[in-house]
DNA sequence: CATGAATGAGGTTTCATTCAT
DNA sequence: AATGAATGAAACCTCATTCAT
């Protein structure tokens, strides 16, 4: 990349990082390219020279988090064998992440909901393909586990898409809700996983 | 009542519940006043004898939805005694409630999202003396489990929220994303009820 | 007509006529819709009550006038044996028309000049219709005087398109260039079908 | 001229060929400077250079090709004696370069009818003295013509706008209407003269 | 009470022009 | 001289809200 490339390159990411912010602080709709503009500290016209249009603003920050999942998910598909260990370290990662990264989670959060009703955003091509891979890899790893007894058979999209979501809304409801600033990553990853795997119960009450 | 504010009051559920299939549908931001007056089959300025404006009109579905569980939760709460039947009755109410109800469902989720971000529509005080309420009656029956020995001692808001947020997002996955039409109740309840209870391992592998 | 509609119709009106005068004076594209709403008295918003976007106020413009065109042409038609008779009338009720409606004459050269270039604005389907309309009354007309010798043979889409062409720059000569403001239209008439009919050469020299 | 001047120069026609493609296909307003510039092979800057502004490059088109009809003109005028033989000439010279140059022809175009309106692109200083010469050329021409008895006798001023009106329209017609792409010049000229000299009537039915 | 026409603030986007490199 | 990133004025259009009927 020639300087050139790099400078735009930085300029461009300078426009997502703030527009990150506002988005995860107001929501896309809620957030004027003016207010991305001046957090940016460029001119209204020079987003333009980056972005065709606000969404593929929203779309490139959303692209961006999924390419950050993808990769970490498998590398860490690779380096895990059990899917306690895997579930495990994509807990540990999610935590770490998203805590690091706020912004990013909340955009996530709104994401996720928007397929809910007429998803006003539909789906990039990129960002279906990108999630499509993370599932895939969620899957095997899942349906590798119950084929030897590690996990209960079932539906494992069922089961992916309830372990995504109690890791999901658990970071939300300490992140949102309890508005934790520092939390004890492994802490928390060993309090999640112990629930996921063993459940709620009271071990000493299991017959 | 009178006559005349029965009338009042069947006529502003008629428009709350236009309102509600459109949030539903699109959002709170994409749904317009003219659309909530068409479907209503009310004139636009007729709504505003109702309802002071658009976010009211939000508020007061919301409202609704939160009235409704905490009725429910109260009288689960009196006709249950350990938390385990607790807890598969609140499931079984929510899946039954969403799935009968689902615009309902979808505006409480946007509504979840939105407590992200600074403060879109923030809770009217209503919805959060309720929202206090549903909590506690949770809250207290968990920490009866704890002590009794049902549950694992734990910090109690954690894992109410980590209930909550399991059970709403298997919903979610359930109505959203598998678009399933018609469900066994009873056979999910007894399956989410289970992992929340006993997690996800196989049994056979418990040591 | 109700008197609603009737009211509704005046005011639609009110904005096509301040929308005319503006499109004549500075063309489509100079001519913003704050001033349109400036000029008709109206907010910027009602305009769009009354129409979907700018183009359609253009549209509703030019479909009148065709129309206005359509109705006389078939009446000159009706009334008239000869292509000569025809032309003639034809050339006075052109000249009365567009010198009592300056405004619709310019706008309708515009029009025709649009359709050089990357067509902005595409004839309607509508205005396609009636413009065929117009043109196979002239040819019609033509085609029979050919027969009967009263015209020389040729191409006659080329002699309707050289006619039209002359009588519309003649008078966008006398209005535009020379400013004319009050023509005495039956010696124009009568000059501009002599020239056409019998050419500019001196009957005297003719052999 | 030094070799500055002149590679200056030639870089100058360069945009401006460049510019005279894009107006003639998308009209000035809807040509941007980006894609002149993209078209010209020069970066935006550079054009402002060589102009002042995006309509002083409209303006040195249509003055070089006022430019050019004024030598032609001027030659006709020279080696032609009767005013049928200096039209036929005008007309053949038209048609011959209008078609060659088909974008300088829609310019001129838009340009006649920009007339219209409160001027959009006040003639230049330059464009209106050069008009006026070829304006005084053709009247000379047709007042000879009037005094030898060769036309006639009548307003010169209307009849020249007459003329070049009809041409106008023909070219026009054939061009774009049409979509002529080879013309037979000679054949063309003769029949279009042969109607401006003798009229549309069928020379059997003069008395 | 019911209506819907009128409103205008506020949103996104375009593009001629400037200016530092 | 050549460049193109940066700019912001100005365009079109939407829609919550008001208000006269």
């Amino acid at each position: 990349m020639s300087r050139k490339e790099r400078e735009r390159e930085f300029k461009r990411s300078e426009i997502l990082s703030a527009a990150l912010e506002l988005f995860a602080a107001k929501g896309f709709i809620n957030t004027t390219l003016d207010e991305i503009a001046e957090k940016s500290e460029f001119g209204k016209g020079t987003i333009y020279n980056y972005f065709q249009n606000k969404e593929e603003i929203y779309t490139a920050i959303v692209e961006n988090v999924f390419n950050d999942f993808l990769q970490n998910f498998r590398s860490i598909d690779l380096s895990t064998v059990t899917f306690r260990e895997f579930t495990t370290q994509v807990i540990r990662f999610m935590f770490s992440y998203c805590f690091n990264n706020q912004a990013a989670f909340k955009v996530m959060a709104h994401k996720r909901l928007e397929v809910i009703g007429d998803t006003p955003h539909p789906f990039s091509d990129n960002i279906k393909k990108v999630s499509k891979q993370l599932n895939s890899i969620q899957t095997r790893k899942l349906e590798k586990a119950i084929e030897n007894g590690e996990i209960k058979g079932t539906d494992s999209q069922k089961l992916i898409a309830l372990i995504r979501g109690t890791v999901f809304s658990y970071i939300h409801h300490e992140m949102v809700c309890s508005k934790v600033q520092n939390i004890n990553i492994d802490e928390e990853t060993e309090y999640l996983t112990s629930i996921i795997f063993n459940g709620i119960i009271n071990p000493a009450e299991r017959k």
